[in-house]
RNA sequence: GGUCUAGUGGUGUAGUGGUUAACAUGCCUCCCUGUCACGGAGGAGAUCGUGGGUUCGAGUCCCAUCUAGACCGCCA
């Protein structure tokens, strides 16, 4: 089948040649002896002129049948400046009908319409649409880039296994049952964390992969259960030397698809970045910074505030500038029920508007206390207050999202710029309150600071890392950490997320033994392909950057997969069935 | 596991207890030689997600359930 051009290309400076197009119709105009088309493959569309000595062999033409016409390119008499290939249209000599199709269940046309569960479980459809094929270009631009500079930069690309030893610290795995060994049980990768770090045990020295990542857990906008993550690790590498990788890539990726200059890195610890922004995911892209209040209300009389800070809570505050006029009470209630869902009991709000106060609190503080409040915060005219007082990581994590949420809505974020920032020295552990156990707050192969390995066991709380994420405009893009490479420390890590050294051996037995034989210091990064190309294609919603999506009960509409299977499957795994009813 | 939102011709929506369920688009037939969101005339197409209930009467109210989406928990 000859083709000549795609729909896409063609220009003023092809006008007079005779050209081969095959493609979908996009969309017809029928003018009875004179028809256009216009004709749509993936590079783009041209119009294409079925004149009365032709058109007769497209009456039964419709939406997407499948064309390959063949015609001369002609300057046209009315341009269209909103097409690429407005300039020209397509005489139509010849034209082969190679396919027809039926009336498709969305418009491929229309950019806008069908809903998400349409789209869907016609996928492949969805996917002729412009906007869906750009964001998979993007999507080729940002791995290809990503492979050229990496492999640039002496980095070797290495396949890691898809079956695993199934590790249950951290996400639920996915499972997938051993015929040969009835009753044991592979697990799907939720990333190649072992796998690269035996890599670099393996003298590989620097290695990425563009790696299918897995995990069985409740989806969200930017979460699926299958992704990918650029996996980088490099040996005899500090924080510094990953960073500058990590920069470095992020740069050629933004200049190369997107034409962006990324300015400054920004670093701030863990804990500083919590205080300030209420989240270690903070977008850089607005202020509206929290603020610490309770030394104002030490001594206050109000009864809620002076109990909360009895009960080592904290009293924490965020300005809207400017904006107490777009506050109704109403609206101040429904923000409180927004606070709620983040387990935070109350938002109390202050108004300062012509020299006075209003809101929930304002006949509760004292004049003092308020004229604090006002010189701490710098108030002026149409400020409002937020406030929230509960348990500290309650106020915080309350107000961040508040803060994200009023950013939003008052419009202070600027669309066009790209706040990257690494925060780092996280805590090594978190305590889980149902397992009653502190366990690794990245994973528990991430090295602890320096000075703080004698904390391990003894103070667990107080015990920083070497793990770092960056952060996008609200986005965790990436994890990561310098990794523990002597095998003492190793154990003790695991000792300290209570794992005996008999449950150690059982899990990781082979990478601790790994670590006899001369490992080198390393670490590395996973980024969030996903996120990234979400945000270079600026929309907030995963299922767009991805060819096939699953819903948020993770079933894929079109294959209806996950499915039952038949009981002779079930037999050669030696697997049953327990029926909903206990039977 | 929890909270919330939605489900009405192929598709997207309107319909806030009362006639024959409305509109746009798509589809079908006819007309049209310069459209590009083409235009004009006519036509077909919906057991209002499913199952109960309240009511003289339910697309509309209530309960349950399914599906989709958003968020919290969860996601080392």
């Amino acid at each position: 089948m000859e083709r000549t051009h795609t729909c896409g290309e063609l220009t003023l400076r092809h006008v007079g040649e005779t050209v081969t197009l095959c493609g979908w119709v996009n969309k017809r105009r029928n003018f009875g002896a004179l028809v256009f088309i216009d004709l749509r493959d993936r590079e783009g569309l041209t119009q294409c002129v079925f004149d009365e000595k032709i058109s007769e062999q497209i009456v039964s033409v419709r939406n997407e049948y499948v064309l390959q016409v063949t015609g001369t390119v002609v300057e046209r008499q009315d341009k269209n400046p909103k097409m690429k290939t407005g300039d020209i249209e397509i005489s139509v000599s010849e034209v082969k009908i190679i396919n027809s199709a039926e009336t498709t269940p969305l418009i491929i046309a229309n950019q806008t319409d069908a809903l998400e569960d349409t789209r869907l479980k016609y996928r492949y459809l969805d996917l002729r649409r412009e906007c869906l094929q750009n964001n998979l270009k993007l999507r080729h631009q940002v791995t290809m880039c990503a492979r050229n500079y990496l492999s640039d930069l002496g980095f070797l690309e290495i396949e890691t296994p898809i079956l695993c030893k199934s590790t249950p610290e951290g996400a639920r795995d996915y499972l997938v049952p051993s015929r040969i060994s009835k009753g044991s049980f592979y697990a799907l990768p939720q990333s190649p964390q072992i796998y690269k770090q035996l890599l670099m045990i393996a003298g590989m020295d620097k290695y990425f992969q563009i790696a299918r990542c897995f995990r069985d857990e409740d989806l969200r906008s930017d979460r699926q259960p299958e992704f990918d993550q650029i996996d980088i690790e490099m040996s005899f590498a500090d924080e510094n030397d990953i960073f500058s990788v990590v920069e470095g890539l992020m740069r050629k990726i933004f200049k190369d698809t997107k034409g962006i200059e990324v300015d400054e890195f920004k670093r701030i610890p863990y804990d500083e970045c919590m205080s300030r922004f209420g989240s270690d995911k903070p977008d850089l892209r607005f202020g509206m910074e929290i603020v610490d209040l309770s030394e104002i209300f030490k001594d206050t009389d109000f009864t809620i505030f002076k109990n909360i800070l009895h009960d080592k809570g904290m009293i924490n505050g965020i300005v809207a500038r400017n904006a107490a006029d777009k506050f109704s009470r109403k609206d101040c209630d429904h923000l409180g029920e927004f606070v709620k869902v983040y387990g935070a009991k109350a938002l109390s709000f202050l108004k300062f508007t012509d020299h006075s106060w209003s809101g929930s609190i304002h006949k509760v503080l004292s004049e003092d206390e308020k004229a604090r409040l006002q010189e701490k915060l710098q108030i002026e005219d149409n400020d409002i207050i937020f406030i929230v007082a509960d348990k500290p990581k309650i106020s915080l994590t309350a107000l961040g999202a508040l803060r994200v949420k009023l950013g939003k809505e008052l419009q202070l974020i600027d669309e066009k710029k790209y706040c990257f920032l690494w925060v780092t020295d996280f805590p090594m552990f978190e305590y889980d309150e149902a397992e009653a156990r502190y366990v690794a707050a990245h994973h528990p192969f991430t090295a602890p600071k320096a000075e703080d390995v004698d904390k391990l066991i003894s103070d667990p709380a107080h015990c920083y890392s070497r793990a770092y994420d960056l952060v996008l405009n609200g986005y965790e893009l990436l994890s990561g950490s310098i990794r523990i490479h002597d095998q003492q420390l190793q154990e003790k890590v695991f000792e300290a997320i209570g794992l005996t050294p008999k449950q150690a051996e059982e899990k990781f037995g082979f990478f601790l033994e790994a670590f006899k034989y001369g490992a080198p210091p390393h670490g590395g990064v996973g980024i969030g392909l996903e996120r990234l190309i979400m945000i270079l294609a600026g929309t907030d919603n995963i299922r767009d950057v991805i060819a096939f999506p699953k819903t948020a009960s993770a079933s894929d509409l079109m294959s209806e997969a996950p499915s039952e299977v038949d009981e002779s499957q079930l037999e050669e795994l030696g697997l049953m069935i327990r029926k909903k009813d206990g039977k």
